[in-house]
DNA sequence: GACCTATTTGGCATGATGACCAAATAACCA
DNA sequence: TGGTTATTTGGTCATCATGCCAAATAGGTC
């Protein structure tokens, strides 16, 4: 019962931070290693590769290596359904203000 | 741009959090005061007013004054999809377990 | 082996969260 | 008004999250 909500928590914690949300729907678009990413999300490329260390551990993406680099893909396109969510809450609001 | 990733990253924030998915959960099925809820997740009942309010700041939910009470209720049932989505995730972990 | 590129890990400072208790506020009733 | 119930707010404290830098690791090339 509360595993099942502290499991659920751990995978929307996961989502809960804009540079991995951005992450998220670019790799929905393409693959990217993460020079790739460091360099669209103008961060610290320790940060991204932390980010992604988080996606990856939620089971959100995956890894694989090609040759030196880390090649990651989006594993669960149902995601993206949440950002649509979102997305109709925030409209929901703007007509109740 | 940001804006757009930051507001998301605030709503995925307010789900993030096992005690507050129960709520939205139970809210999914009948309104309820706070003096309910907190019986069902046993807490104390200032935490779990606080975690009200963060889901009504998000939007998530919505409250009403009925004399002394206040009544609680979900405003977009679609978070309830993700859920599901949730779900999808873990179930594709365990086959690469 | 030395060197270069790509990525991860450790450490640390700083800020955000979350839980409880106590106190304040609000509405109702006697 | 005084008392009761329902809820929110403020304070405190421990814990967690985030960002950067520096260092470590891994693979490729010369």
């Amino acid at each position: 019962m509360t595993d099942r909500y502290n499991y659920m928590a751990s995978v929307m914690k996961a989502l809960a931070h804009p540079t991995r949300l951005f992450i998220v729907e670019k790799l929905n678009e393409q693959t990217c290693n993460v020079s790739e990413l460091t360099r669209m999300v103008k961060a610290d490329i320790s940060t991204v590769s932390k980010h992604l260390t988080i996606l990856k551990q939620a089971g959100i993406i995956a890894a694989e290596k090609l040759n030196n680099q880390m090649i990651y893909r989006l594993l669960c396109p149902c995601v993206l359904d949440m950002y649509q969510c979102v997305i109709k809450i925030k409209d929901t609001e703007e007509k109740n203000d």
